[in-house]
DNA sequence: TTGTTTTAATTAACGCGCTAATTATATGCA
DNA sequence: TGCATATAATTAGCGCGTTAATTAAAACAA
């Protein structure tokens, strides 16, 4: 059945959702001059060591033409470095530089802020709920 | 807590999430060269009948710039027309076009069969509450 | 080895999100 | 009435999403 309300709408439910949840976080961003999807990408490299332009893509969720354009502004401001790989010079390697993990660390205190006070004002337990559902729907090939 | 692994990220989550579900509507609309936004402003408009600027914005949930963007390409195709409010120069009223009327007739039954798909591969109960969940992630001044 | 096919990354083109600044019209106040 | 303030819409500027096209390098085949 087609959703009456528009509020009732699973696209435009997710989309609110969603927003309702990065305006807490965009600020944070915001003053340190870098883009959520900026921040995705140093926050994997972080976790994740030297990685591949594809593999980092995938794992930032970002689409193959912004990490091109992530990389440069991230090069630029020198957070990250770039090379090719070797024996296979159309791969390229990222890793995340000195600047860019002092970045992450300044950032994680208020991160887990925000995270923990969203958390207790939605709740524990409906956090889980919701995470699980959405892991269901986006595996599910729904 | 933070989350440990991004998967557990309720921003990465319902970023997926919603990526997930729009893929399904994606082709429709690039079939019939309409953009996301561009059908959520229609269907408001069809729905409400005519509508001043600000309150189709808040509808559709589309920011003001990007519906001034909206409202050009729209007005373009013949699918809406765009009037001064009587009494205040200021205000635009929108209203919808016979070839916009058109096209949400077209595209509606499209737009069930996919709608159904989904709630029938996820599941009407989870469906259900993951939409109560999120309605109330979004409302509750989260 | 040479030519074809495949793969990785980039570029191109267009629209939207977002913030800030600007324009035009209304409203409020002295 | 005249001026300051407030409001609605637009414009500006930049970055990302998305699809398609392009470039460069590797893998494969004859």
């Amino acid at each position: 059945m087609l959703p009456e309300n528009t509020r009732r709408s699973l696209p435009m439910a997710l989309l609110h959702a969603r927003e309702a949840v990065m305006a807490r976080f965009r600020p944070m961003l915001a003053a340190h001059d870098v883009t959520e999807q900026q921040w995705r990408v140093l926050r994997v490299l972080s976790e994740a060591g030297p990685v591949e332009a594809t593999e980092l893509a995938e794992r930032a969720s970002v689409l193959p033409p912004s990490l091109t354009r992530i990389i440069k502004a991230l090069e630029g401001r020198k957070f990250i470095t770039r090379n090719k790989a070797e024996g296979d010079g159309r791969r390229v390697v990222l890793t995340i530089a000195p600047a860019g993990s002092a970045l992450i660390d300044a950032l994680s205190p208020e991160r887990r802020v925000i995270y923990d006070d969203i958390e207790q004002r939605f709740g524990h337990e409906k956090l889980e709920q919701l995470l699980d559902l959405l892991e269901s729907l986006i595996g599910g090939e729904n």
